[in-house]
DNA sequence: CGGACGTTTCGCTGAAAACCGAAATGTCTC
DNA sequence: GAGACATTTCGGTTTTCAGCGAAACGTCCG
């Protein structure tokens, strides 16, 4: 499936979670769009791609969060050689991104640490696991938009960061966490990549939850 | 790579850590020597493979730890169709068996998971370590080939097994503890497959360590 | 209704590569 | 040194499939 140059950049195009029609993806592929819609039925057929159909439109999406974690995990080994290249490039991304749909970067890493420092975070065999210390703080710190029952019972499962070589908080309770933090505004979405910003607020609030940037 | 099914049966055929000639290869693949033989050498080039020549023979295994792990990562999705038929073929494959070099199966995932219980194992951000506790347990349950300094310092990573869908330990610390408890006997390799045998010491010294199997 | 637009299907071409048999290479054994 | 054996290289055939243009289909808009 990830062979073909074609059918890996339009997976590559997807994995910010966004959703995009199949004439976009043409264009990203540079391929004809007969040729795309080839491979977007070979790709929805092999269950890897999601389908929203909209008027004209049929707007695609990956399949689910498994199909964007087992992306990164097979990236691996060729993000290897150029991670160096992309991190230069680009600082804002490197600091702060989403990996699909949960936070990744310095900023993903570090929260990671600091938590399962302080005891917030517990590995289990199940998964990883938020305590209620952990959930109380985020509520505390002003993420009211996080769900306490909600955040207790999902589970994370860790992540490997090809910028930071080191693990990461991901799974539904990473996707829950990255997603309160954006919608507190403690996070802002950049235009033009998978780049997360913190805001002024945001900063001051997550160093309150022991998550420093160096620089 | 895997995109052809003569590669991936070699690759599928060498994730039990083995090593085997070139003509054992083809016959596993269903090719013919030549086609085997131009296979392996596309292999070996991308780095996928290692190479121990002896004689007018030459062994092929899989090039590092980082390869299996890779292997495994791309084969779960279609090993979650095909688990529950796996698991009823081989019970003896289902309780214990290698995953690459490290032990994995349900004796896998007690193990980890009894061991992070009682703290004897430790999640950080630069993956799982054992705990001096943990490593004096182990040796003072007989388990002496294993070496304290070398175990302290290696580092382990989850892996998820696919007949249980579980987290169970491997990475450089996962294969260090597997290989102390071969060589201390308290498990054999089975001859047939990657099958992991307990023997009756090795199950009380194991008991012992907490890692108890219900069946 | 009719034209513009996004998308898919169809028919075809060309290139990549998987595959095999035969021959060549290198190694072991007698 | 001769023959058996494992493996690779070579030459050639066949299969596979990505890719495109043209046509067909369905939807939106005036």
């Amino acid at each position: 499936m990830l062979a073909e140059p074609a059918r890996a950049a339009i997976l590559l195009a997807l994995m910010d979670g966004t959703t995009r029609p199949a004439g976009e993806l043409a264009h990203i592929a540079g391929v004809s769009a007969a040729t795309a819609s080839a491979h977007l039925k070979r790709l929805l057929e092999g269950g890897l791609l999601g389908l929203h159909e909209q008027g004209r439109h049929r707007y695609f999406r990956l399949a689910n969060d498994d199909v964007a974690a087992w992306l990164e995990a097979m990236a691996l080994p060729q993000a290897a050689r150029t991670a160096t290249v992309v991190a230069a490039r680009d600082p804002a991304l490197c600091r702060a991104r989403t990996c699909y749909r949960h936070l990744a970067g310095q900023l993903g890493v570090v929260l990671c640490e600091a938590w399962l420092e302080r005891g917030w975070l517990h590995v289990g065999s199940d998964g990883i696991s938020l305590l209620s210390d952990g959930a109380d703080a985020l509520v505390q710190a002003g993420c009211q938009e996080a769900s306490t029952q909600q955040l207790l019972r999902l589970r994370g499962r860790h992540c490997l960061d090809w910028t930071e070589r080191r693990l990461h908080l991901g799974g539904p309770l990473g996707v829950a966490i990255t997603g309160a933090m954006l919608d507190a505004g403690w996070l802002r979405r950049a235009q033009r990549n998978r780049a997360l910003l913190p805001t002024p607020d945001g900063l001051r609030r997550l160093a309150e939850l022991g998550v420093r940037l160096d620089s």
